[in-house]
DNA sequence: AAGCCTCTCAACCGCGAAGTA
DNA sequence: TTACTTCGCGGTTGAGAGGCT
């Protein structure tokens, strides 16, 4: 039978995307939300596959993408995660708002992985953040510490080259990567929050573990949905089970599970999260029980 | 100054999972 | 049930930028 290719390669642009090519997806999306990725270039006018537009607006374009340096606060989650579940990028970008599987994987693998290759060679216990940040190794340190950059030496002796173009009016906006449905908030009430051109194919995070919540895209349900994952089922409901997240009943142990659920512990983070529509500020994440968690000997 | 080296990250590729007819 | 389509994931690549010699 043999697979059919995405889409005809010819006559199609490849490569890095122009101004354009960006605008002209971006407001396509903006319009008829995201989904349908196949026909989507044909719509949009695009000379890309619609595999291409998916990457570009799910890595770049999406407007609660967040820019700039991976916190210490991330770095550590990025780790945790990491060893809980391995090379599971988008379940672990799912726990860090604005932050994209490609993202997470790119920093890993160029930065947090060597830190962590490097620590263990020379310990045999498992690396503090602190041995992480502070290693003993000085292979690079010839280099000028930068000024913007001044959590890890890796990263300070090697300014982050920063090539993303500028994106006008881009803000924080609720994804079921980043949307965190507080207290007391169901999970229809959180969708009706969403932009007109998110509601057509976000959904509140719990839907993705609520079959036949979104009819229109019910793709939407899997991959993110760490509940249906046994390694996440026994690692997370194990480790995640007993931090109180203020939820309502409807939100049980899977649901908490679900992927896209963000667990962050960064206060600025959260601010950010309030600060965009998704979250009214009176309602706040539990931020006692994930520094708990994350200040926990238990963690793996 | 120029060539080489290292690093980052956007983009591509192939595959498997899930949905659909 | 099966053949096919579509989507999303993880691994990999390569262009571009900056540092080093």
């Amino acid at each position: 039978m043999g697979r059919s290719p995405c889409c005809s390669k010819e006559g199609m642009n490849r490569g890095a995307w122009t101004v354009m090519e960006d605008k002209i997806l971006t407001s396509y999306i903006k319009a008829h939300g995201e989904g349908k990725w196949r026909n989507l270039p044909k719509r949009a006018g695009l000379k890309r596959c619609g595999k291409s537009c998916r990457l570009r607006w799910l890595n770049y374009l999406r407007p609660d993408i967040k820019r700039g340096n991976i916190s210490l606060d991330e770095e550590e989650l990025i780790i945790r995660l990491h060893k809980l579940l391995g090379n599971r990028w988008s379940l672990i970008a799912g726990r860090l708002p604005g932050r994209t599987d490609n993202e997470i994987k790119n920093y890993w693998n160029t930065t947090l992985g060597k830190k962590l290759a490097k620590t263990d060679r020379s310990s045999s216990s498992p690396p503090s953040l602190k041995d992480i940040n502070h290693p003993s190794s000085k292979s690079r340190s010839k280099r000028p510490v930068s000024k913007s950059s001044c959590l890890f030496p890796t990263k300070a002796t090697r300014p982050r080259v920063t090539r993303y173009k500028p994106l006008e009016g881009t803000k924080v906006h609720a994804s079921p990567g980043s949307s965190l449905p507080s207290k007391n908030q169901s999970l229809y009430s959180i969708t009706q929050e969403y932009p007109p051109y998110l509601q057509a194919n976000y959904r509140p995070s719990g839907s993705t573990c609520q079959q036949g919540l979104d009819s229109e895209s019910p793709r939407s349900h899997r991959v993110h949905c760490g509940a249906h994952d046994d390694h996440l089922q026994k690692n997370f409901v194990g480790d995640f089970g007993l931090i109180n997240f203020g939820y309502g009943d409807e939100f049980n142990a899977a649901n908490v599970m679900c992927a896209d659920q963000p667990l962050t512990v960064e206060q600025e983070m959260l601010e950010n999260w309030t600060a965009s529509f998704c979250v009214e500020e009176k309602d706040t994440l539990d931020l006692d029980s994930l520094a708990y968690l994350l200040n926990s000997e238990e963690w793996p």
